[in-house]
DNA sequence: CAGGTGCGAGAATATCATTCTCATTGATCG
DNA sequence: CGATCAATGAGAATGATATTCTCGCACCTG
């Protein structure tokens, strides 16, 4: 598993310094620092992991500290010293999700030519992604972290959709330049619109023993948004 | 205020038992604890007005059960009595914010006699409502609350909802009657949809320090609504 | 009055996250 | 090699909260 190592480039950040650092120090400094910087990127990589199986395991991010040192066989001490934080954890395993999502979809959607297509399929992965039902016990990142962390943290949630955001934006964009969009639609508005639609949308028709209510399809949200974009002048 | 005493309710549900209880024997049970039931309606009340004057106050649901005790002037032992968790609590306080929030809109929307402009009104009101910047002071238990509600207790949160989208769909009942909408739109679920759809649009737009950026706002919101349940056939 | 019930006061318990202490290890440098 | 210092492990301590429990009083009600 390829983690984006977060805080790992946080320390990097100061050997890039605009200052008058020579050169040869900077280097000696950093070639002193590699080992320590390997080895702790070792520790949080196996704490991510560590976090990453119980979440699987137990199909929900409720999970202890405890739990998680414990399984990476460290300590409590070196967590902290690793993380600011739980919340910090559970942020890296969600942008690395996110990440992941949107490698699938730009994979998935590689294949189709047409624009309006490759949407779609986003939509539709990105709706099955994100649904409760089947979401909940692979993704509880998605379904359960994300609302919570959109409160407490919407900066974070930002920067964390960043990338399906530019993926979707770049279909749009496409599309728009294919004449097949409402003529006075802001690209990138939309692609945040419909992302942010499709994924509460699932989210929000998750556990329903009823049968005989709400639960809205991917066909419907897709449609719903289609419409919404194009303005009802469907080329596709 | 009026509160719907959720739990009260649920107390008197063994009165109308349907087994072979001579009714002489309930009317007697329900004399003797008639009294008792009031003073615990007025416990319950005592409750709610103090945690909604703390949520006022601090404007966050991050409250103590302490505090609504001490504000409350009574004891943990009651709380606990008349609440089965701190959860119920702020459960029946949403559910009653988001009755008094369908009425606000039944009532702005009354004047209104095109069911179009109805919605139009209603996706502008629900809008503020839910849009964490201004809703955060006033309605922390919609912007905090309820996606926290939403993952954990979704069958509640549909209840909550309950009233409201049987506005909305009333709405797009009649405008789909007049034939403003798109044929095919069945309007419960096109009224779900756009109902969902504008509280997490509005909700996820809350705190951007970013100007360059995403905040969308009402009118992209009810334009992409719009376009999607009507197909872009505007009447209005 | 006697007995029961509701309830105030607040101690006790349980769960976590986070911090702190102390001793060990392991690498680096003189 | 031996000193030193940073990183760690083990786990106790702290702090915040929710929830439960114990005791005793006050108020009905027959």
């Amino acid at each position: 598993m390829q983690y984006f190592l977060y805080m790992a480039q946080k320390t990097e950040l100061p050997v890039i310094t605009p200052t008058e650092e020579p050169a040869w120090k900077q280097r000696a400094v950093e070639r002193s620092t590699r080992a320590a910087k390997l080895r702790a990127e070792q520790r949080v990589v196996q704490f991510l992991d560590a976090a990453q199986a119980i979440i699987a395991e137990k199909g929900s991010i409720d999970l202890t500290v405890q739990e998680v040192v414990d399984r990476s066989r460290q300590s409590l001490r070196s967590f902290y010293q690793h993380f600011s934080g739980k919340h910090e954890l559970l942020l890296a395993l969600f942008e690395d999700a996110l990440n992941e999502s949107a490698r699938q979809i730009r994979e998935a959607s590689a294949a189709e030519p047409d624009p309006l297509g490759q949407l779609r399929i986003t939509v539709r992965l990105l709706y099955e992604q994100s649904h409760s039902d089947r979401a909940r016990q692979q993704r509880p990142l998605f379904t359960d972290f994300a609302p919570q962390l959109l409160v407490s943290h919407p900066a974070e949630v930002k920067v964390a959709h960043a990338p399906l955001l530019a993926l979707i934006t770049d279909m749009m964009t496409r599309a728009a330049a294919a004449g097949q969009l409402r003529p006075d639609l802001k690209p990138r508005r939309a692609a945040a619109m419909v992302m942010q639609t499709v994924m509460f949308l699932a989210q929000s028709n998750g556990v329903s023993e009823d049968e005989n209510v709400h639960p809205i399809t991917v066909e419907e949200v897709w449609d719903f948004c289609l419409t919404g974009f194009t303005g009802g002048v469907q080329t596709t």
